[in-house]
DNA sequence: TCCCTGTTGTTAGATGCTCTAACGAGAGCT
DNA sequence: AGCTCTCGTTAGAGCATCTAACAACAGGGA
């Protein structure tokens, strides 16, 4: 067998294995966050941890599938934090528990911003998106996001079949996510895009350059998501 | 004087330096649009143009230096085409019109994501978005939209006097964008917010990976957008 | 207890990148 | 017609990813 990189076998060998493989994330965090993916080296990751750089070919195929384990972890991380905020407001209202959650979402972005980026945009050459990790990885968040917005407007199956019905219902479907009716899962996509249009925007520092507040920005397309036309 | 890097003097001279400034951009572009930004390379570009790497620092100071030139090309190229449809539709109705701004800005950026993505991402190192270039730059985009959504609601002016309003009216002021009121800065802000939330996700893939159609949920949004609650 | 074997870390090196420095050669401008 | 400025060249420093070959060591079965 050439090289494992992962598959730790429980044993002491395997412990220490995925000790160093945390390590290792970790200083590659460090390093991302000042510098952006592209200040990430491995060499320098190597130097931090005492050891040279070829070293970590042990524990890492290659640059970029380092990169893919950070976006594993930012996705969990994501989740976990969302979920966190829904259930600390879980006896709010759920226009209250929206805010909430919406709230948490800008949060984590801002708290890190190179991680937020990671997620949404891609800094890898032959990066593909529909990469099964990556689908499962997401999968988490939605979840959250669904439970919020179900329990927003409980009842309101509005019945207009168009084309993207279908779609909408074999997406679900595939993810398992059962039950979701067409409707709710449009709405729910379309509420992920307009919050990552908003933070991605304001990560860049686009609204910092116009001089204007994000989180007031924030709060009227918050208010807007609530009080649909509909 | 050590080197000039711009200013054609409209001689000889400078006819041949924007000549070669031209080709080189020309040429990161095709870089960029296989393989995105890291992709990039000043000694590939060289190979390419048929002259030895180092050659190209005559004409551009940095690779950096490229990349934001690029940016501000892309900024002129999207407001372009978003005021050519525009004024395409300058007899349809404002609804009508704003849907034609709409489709020209996913268009656009379908047609060329990996400019898109260098607008509203920060591939580089220690990029700052107030550089008054970008903010020049990106302006020309904002008054198309700005009038598109002034015939749409000619006479919206709802006062209710928040801590925004101030800041917008700063912000339209500064840039030179006669006369809006805070509650049309604000929209456009939302409304472009929006479009770049459903484009980006869609540039990356993320709407092909859960198998739905784009377009379909970027008319959802539009229409959305054209029916708000007030 | 001892030895085999797999894992780990090391250096050397191939290849590529950005960017600086020093040096010719040629063409524009006066 | 000659001065000068600009252009392109090579050499090289420095850093990157990643492969290859080699040394050392510790885990686990006999």
């Amino acid at each position: 067998m050439a090289q494992t990189h992962d598959a730790p076998d429980g044993g002491i060998r395997g412990r220490f294995r995925a000790q160093v493989r945390s390590e290792v994330k970790q200083a590659a965090l460090r390093q991302l966050a000042e510098g952006g993916p592209q200040a990430l080296s491995i060499n320098a990751i190597g130097k931090e941890l005492g050891v040279s750089g070829p070293a970590l070919y042990r524990y890492f195929a290659s640059r970029d599938d380092l990169l893919t384990e950070l976006v594993v972890d930012a996705y969990h991380d994501l989740a976990t934090a969302l979920a966190a905020a829904t259930r600390r407001a879980r006896r709010l209202s759920p226009p209250k528990r929206f805010r909430a959650f919406a709230g948490a979402y800008r949060d984590w972005a801002n708290a890190e911003p190179h991680r937020y980026r990671l997620l949404f945009t891609a800094p890898l050459p032959g990066y593909d998106a529909q990469s099964d990790r990556l689908v499962t990885a997401s999968r988490e968040a939605m979840i959250v996001l669904l439970e919020v917005l179900t329990d927003l407007e409980p009842e309101n199956s509005k019945r207009d079949v168009n084309p993207l019905d279908d779609q909408l219902d074999r997406w679900s479907r595939s993810r398992d996510l059962a039950d979701i009716p067409p409707s709710l899962a449009l709405r729910a996509i379309i509420t992920w895009s307009r919050l990552h249009g908003l933070v991605s925007l304001e990560i860049e520092g686009n609204f910092a350059s116009m001089g204007l507040d994000p989180e007031l920005l924030f709060d009227a397309e918050v208010t807007a998501i609530l009080s649909p036309q509909t």
